[in-house]
DNA sequence: GTGGTCTAGACCACC
DNA sequence: GTGGTCTAGACCACG
């Protein structure tokens, strides 16, 4: 089963929290589905390019968050995310982000229409360059 | 002279980018008028309870973005900010913010409308919980 | 035949482990009688819907325990469990957990009197949830 | 600042684990006072003749359950404990292995008096062997 | 000096 | 094959 998720070397953020936040976005936004089967530690470090252990941390982090579940042998599924755990997952990070610019903004001195003139013109950019990105399929080595 | 400048210790942004945000902002803002001598390495120190070389780096970066003049044996100032620069310095970072938390947003599978609802939402609750801050006095320093 | 063993795929304890547990407590218990044949590693295997080779390490520890014996060709079948061994493997388990919990609760800083308490609840509230359960039929089976 | 935690190398239990219990016991049980500079990782690492991962680990493990803070550069704090968590957590895992000691007594057939019996016999012995331990000194090492 | 990240690689337990 | 633990050691960020 693939993946998707561009890690950006350059990047200040750690390699372990970019795949962290790309692959819960990728479970909270229902993209994989309860039960699948993710791809091995092995495999995925493979992929990506970085350590195994790397990738243990990333899966340990979520699973600790409770959006994984692993079993010794047989690999890391997708846990059960209850509908109100993944509507407080999906807005969490995106609201705070949101307050963060929102108080630097008032901070240098921007007013309402201004702050809001910004985000137009950042929403209406990013919703132009957006990539298509068809649905997972989310059956696939789910045993 | 006074600083406004809040620090938290629960957050995991370093001492230092906290202090740096929020210096960059009083000053790009006009808060902090050109010319205006801050207060010593040692004395923005002791007020914020945090280690010298902590503040002297604040310093030496901002200096490093031309933001501030160091006078051998007299002090800090804040530099002449020129108008296209103070422009872009005040929504740069404004800016990113947003990208980042719309990012967010647009993998996490939220819509146009509900990132505008989000944002309408933050912006309204800063509104409301802003502090009335009158400008500093920008005419110099009792250091 | 019926073993009325139960499993906890949330649990961190190994699949083998709980079953190993649960079967040896039913045969140190005389729930299953001396001579009394299991059903067929594959049988059982299905049932608990687990691996074959998980069942087959319980059955295996427990022959190395001596308390199963296995006859080619023919199956696993309860062993002669001797009075003396018997007792020390029934308190054995029971008292090491006990010696752990204890340990435990004398180190957080608990007294005496807290952890009489604490154990009386604990046994009060099992001997009221304990499910009614009719000793096994130990006469054969009919794998 | 000295910390008293015993290593079983031959446990089966993962040393990071063994560390984490007794750690968090010292913590909840207030032995290790609200504020309290943790030896560095490096240190601990040493003292317990083990890898500073395994310690960072423990750390790290400790600090996502709210019972630690670090601060990078400064060191690793003993957090704020609510009243109410630090009773949850003292008797949290003394209650989960009386529960599993009751759970096997029952299975194997002991009865409600052989139980009692059995509590009181481990109890009077650890109490017995209890070693004395005076407390900690709490204020060591807090800046 | 402190903690944080990432690496490679060994060994074990489990299925 | 899978994940889990532990190791040694490098390099960076922070105070």
């Amino acid at each position: 089963m693939w993946i998707p998720i561009q890690l950006n070397e350059q990047s200040a953020e750690p390699l372990y929290y970019q795949i962290e936040v790309q692959l819960r976005a990728l479970i909270v936004s229902g993209q994989l589905a309860e039960g699948t089967l993710l791809p091995s530690i092995r495999e995925l470090a493979k992929t990506l390019k970085c350590s195994v252990i790397t990738v243990r941390r990333v899966y340990q982090d979520l699973e600790n968050e409770g959006l994984l579940r692993t079993r010794q042998g047989t690999g890391t599924f997708v846990a059960k995310v209850g509908d109100e755990e993944r509507r407080r997952h999906r807005t969490e990070a995106v609201v705070e982000t949101l307050e963060s610019a929102v108080d630097t903004g008032l901070q240098v001195g921007c007013g309402e229409a201004e702050l809001r003139k910004l985000f137009d013109e950042v929403l209406s950019r990013k919703l132009a360059d957006r990539p298509e990105r068809p649905p997972l399929g989310g059956d696939g080595g789910n045993a």
